[in-house]
DNA sequence: AATGAATGAGCCTTCATTCAT
DNA sequence: GATGAATGAAGGCTCATTCAT
């Protein structure tokens, strides 16, 4: 991993993006190596050289591209320093949405994540160690702070749950909504009216959620 | 014609139950023929015999399960006549989680639905026309009456759009809710008591969003 | 055979006529008994009923076409009993092309033969005792009686075999002559025409193939 | 690039070969991609590498084939300078004779040439281009001088027509001549003997058809 | 470090044929 | 006498992978 020259390097990263757009678009059994390395203008015999084998490619894939993305959004909404919880949710909501609708993270990746999230090949695991949990651990605590102490931890656990559902909607459920004609949200101001709704309707939702349980059967 | 039903109808059917499992398992291109006529112990062609190819087998799967599906549970949850929006929320939300985490509709069916949603081979359209759309525009419409007048068309959608977000969460995230530990609710009590979470929620979400609209950037 | 209700007759023909078109227009193994069972409105069992098998059909075919087309058509030209032997070879020479150009044989049975003279079935054979060698025959014996004592009865043969080459040219190699831009003959006129080309250059052909024989290298 | 030559060139070049015997045996429809790569030792797999598909590979064998045969063998028979219009008849249905009864090309290729006479891939309007026509032309030249001008040009197009016709008549009729007890020509003595009988028929038959037409109805 | 050729397993499909009514 | 369902043997083709340079 020292000492490779300027064209193997080339030929690796070259390997490595066209194998992100391909995955994305046929997925992994979809997508053959033979048109991989023809689109890479690489041999065939080249991704077992550098990857071992179409297993080994695709999880260096997600491994390259996560790194990437990782280093150039910021996980999380910033706020002022003496911001109320309030403003942080709506920080983070505005900051989730335009990563996963406003091109913070490449298309082709958000592609590969949905076909991760219920055909795992193993790269999904160090997903939710990085990047998911993290993230979700922040807005479990913007809610409980939103509920306060009479919000108990299995609710909170659920609001939290409940917000990113809101978020990811559109993306896992992007099909049907094409279908019955509610496109996802693409532009800036799009993304904005959207985030305004969610948290609107989950900042209600969360004070709902806390104090005393008489809505019953 | 009355009489030999026993093995005639029953390769069909055994075709077309072997084929449900198996496509939820391996996906419409990981499944092989081979392996589903040996698992349905019938001859590889009897597959072209009845269905023509492949594809037309796993249409056939999708439709016969559906309405097999459609037959036994109600779309919708029932209530007395005179119930009041907020009751028939209730009923819809635990309606709607029955059928998709209560075995209401068997566990593969919900696997390849998932897939269809990215990954859509044409069967989806029907579905969406005849089963997602209908119950979509129920919800809508018991939104419309708890939010009242005040709640506009546009956040009424939305607002009919996080409640199903939260429904389908735990299918759609499935993979991620497990390896962060939270598995999907299986139990009726874990149901019940989801849809109690879902409802409280959202029924303070909804209200939220109708009104003045202070909240504003 | 003997007994055979008005409904049997009726399929075993229809399936020998639609089989008939089939042949020719596929070959042998092109057709595909499901495809002829299908446009004959027949069962796929029936062939099997009928005649055994795929290749009992197509004998069958070749079969009954034949005595078909023989108790409709002469197979040489009839002549005057006065005639002289340059009248019968003339008269030989348009009947049989008007046989195989002018419609005498329905067009899917010469396509038929002209697969079965280099891809033998076995057919052929019958055709060959009961059609071919006669008309060969009375053929050689014009040629004979034209060509007189001095043509020795090898070089009559190679003339009559001349003729008939002339004759079935256009049918064999019909496929290179259309590429070429020459079309077969197909009206009357142009049959006529033919027939006499082929006749005058056929009569001086036998006439200088008697004799002596000093044309050598 | 020097010396791999051994095995590389060598399964492209054994499936060539052995697919010619095949195809000529057997036709397109009746070859298989198994059998031919089991005769030629190779992988089944090798076919599709190095010919695309079993069309590529059929195309190739016919390319390469006429290629060979083409490089190997004048179209025309060659005579002196000086020689007459009668002498290159001679010339030319001796070299005609011979390259197709006498080896000259090899007998797979006029098995395959045969078939596609009348089942025609496409491979044939290539051929007919290179090979058929420049040879028609040629002959129809040679028959035109000895007709002299009282010749017409209509008939002098029959005439060639009939001189192959003559040639080709053996081999098109193959499968009758041979149940009729007329074996083809194969020894050169053979050979030699029919081409002076094509000839010594076809130069009276040429001069028989120019000068006047008293023979019409 | 990289390549073009070769491999073998496996896929979907098609066909003629036979079985049980 | 006739049918619809079932059978098993191929058939063409594709793929990830490995071999020999």
């Amino acid at each position: 991993m020292s000492e490779h020259a300027t064209q193997d390097l080339d030929t690796r990263q070259r390997l490595l993006e066209v194998a992100g757009a391909v995955f994305a678009e046929l997925g992994y059994r979809g997508a053959t190596v033979r048109d991989i390395c023809q689109r890479a203008e690489a041999n065939v015999a080249s991704i077992h050289y550098h990857f071992g084998d179409k297993d080994g490619l695709y999880r260096a894939v997600l491994q390259s591209a996560f790194e990437a993305a990782e280093a150039r959004h910021p996980r999380t909404g910033s706020v002022d320093a003496g911001a109320s919880a309030e403003e942080e949710l709506q920080a983070f909501v505005l900051a989730f949405l335009r990563r996963i609708y406003g091109g913070g993270v490449p298309t082709w990746l958000m592609r590969i994540m949905s076909r991760e999230m219920f055909e795992p090949t193993g790269a999904l695991e160090h997903l939710v160690r990085t990047v998911h949990r993290p993230t979700f651990e922040h807005l479990r605590g913007i809610v409980s702070r939103i509920g306060g102490p009479s919000l108990r931890d299995e609710d909170a656990l659920r609001c939290a749950q409940a917000v990113i559902a809101q978020c990811v909607f559109y993306k896992h459920a992007q099909a049907v909504m094409k279908l019955m004609g509610h496109s996802e949200p693409s532009t800036p101001a799009e993304i904005d009216q959207l985030a305004q709704q969610i948290t609107r309707f989950s900042l209600a939702g969360i004070r709902g959620s806390s104090g005393s349980k008489e809505l019953r059967r």
